[in-house]
DNA sequence: CTATTTGCAAATAATTTGCAGCTGG
DNA sequence: CCAGCTGCAAATTATTTGCAAATAG
């Protein structure tokens, strides 16, 4: 019987190859920490995560690196009220939560929401623009900053 | 027969009062030219239109001006991913068709798909989280960009 | 080998701050 | 009058740029 080991970072290399990107250690790790972080993080965030381990890689990298990451179709970007970008590695149709006490971004995905707001703009037409993306932004605050939100 | 002509700025200054902050002339021209504006303009878009009219008025005023009417419900922030930030005069629950390629907001209200929003997170709750609003965020391309939108 | 990518430092852009002087209520 | 505003300049923050050295393919 033959085990295949899951080779370190090999699905964040396929990705980069397949997006005609150059695999480098730096791309690797800071692809690996967004999809650690999970919640939507920012330039400064992904770079004191990894900083430590990677001294000299730099600030202007990481800019760098998550545009070319949004540029071809890695990441998207996440805009928000505090002046600062943030990274998002879920690339399918999804809305957010903004935490507006905790400046939290959480996923928001409902499938029969989805469906019904898709059938709503396949009747209602918008003309002269060709829509990408449609997404639903829930803003609100945490009632009990210290518990998570619960999706039910 | 009496004719109440309609008193130049008046709701303007109506509008300050009831928030509790003092009718300036700065303020006045400021949330005029956002109304006029009409389109979500920028903090330097409303400077520009107000600044040959007004040479005393300063950036700083602007920026804290915006921020103040923002605190004071009279704005919402908009935020994009060009790095600015903008001011939506609309108050009521809306949402924004995002432009990429004229980075025009424009606003898009249905009542039909209001309604079966709101239903739908009335069935559906998210627990640990008060609500404020709920807002579409359609992103697309004009398909020409010298014509508008239209929305049927 | 060579087109890309990285690191670094300097530049730019957007926004905020501090504070003295002005002004609306 | 005086708390709250404004103007101005300097400070801060986020991001971009330019370029020489490094490196993936």
């Amino acid at each position: 019987m033959i085990l295949v080991l899951s080779n370190n970072y090999s699905h964040i290399k396929e990705k980069l190859s397949e997006a005609g990107l150059k695999v480098t250690h730096q791309r690797i790790v800071i692809m690996d920490s967004i999809l650690r972080l999970d919640n939507h993080p920012t330039v400064e965030q992904i770079f004191d995560l990894i900083r430590d381990a990677n001294p000299s890689l730099s600030l202007g990298t990481v800019y760098k690196t998550v545009e070319t990451f949004v540029n071809n179709g890695l990441l998207s970007k996440v805009s928000t009220n505090e002046g600062q970008m943030r990274y998002d590695p879920k690339l399918h149709n999804h809305g957010h939560i903004y935490c507006g006490n905790t400046s939290e971004i959480i996923d928001y995905y409902d499938e029969e929401l989805n469906d019904m707001i898709l059938n709503f703009f396949k009747k209602k037409k918008v003309n002269n623009l060709k829509i990408k993306n449609i997404t639903l932004q829930i803003n609100g605050d945490k009632i009990d900053p210290e518990k998570d939100i619960l999706i039910k």
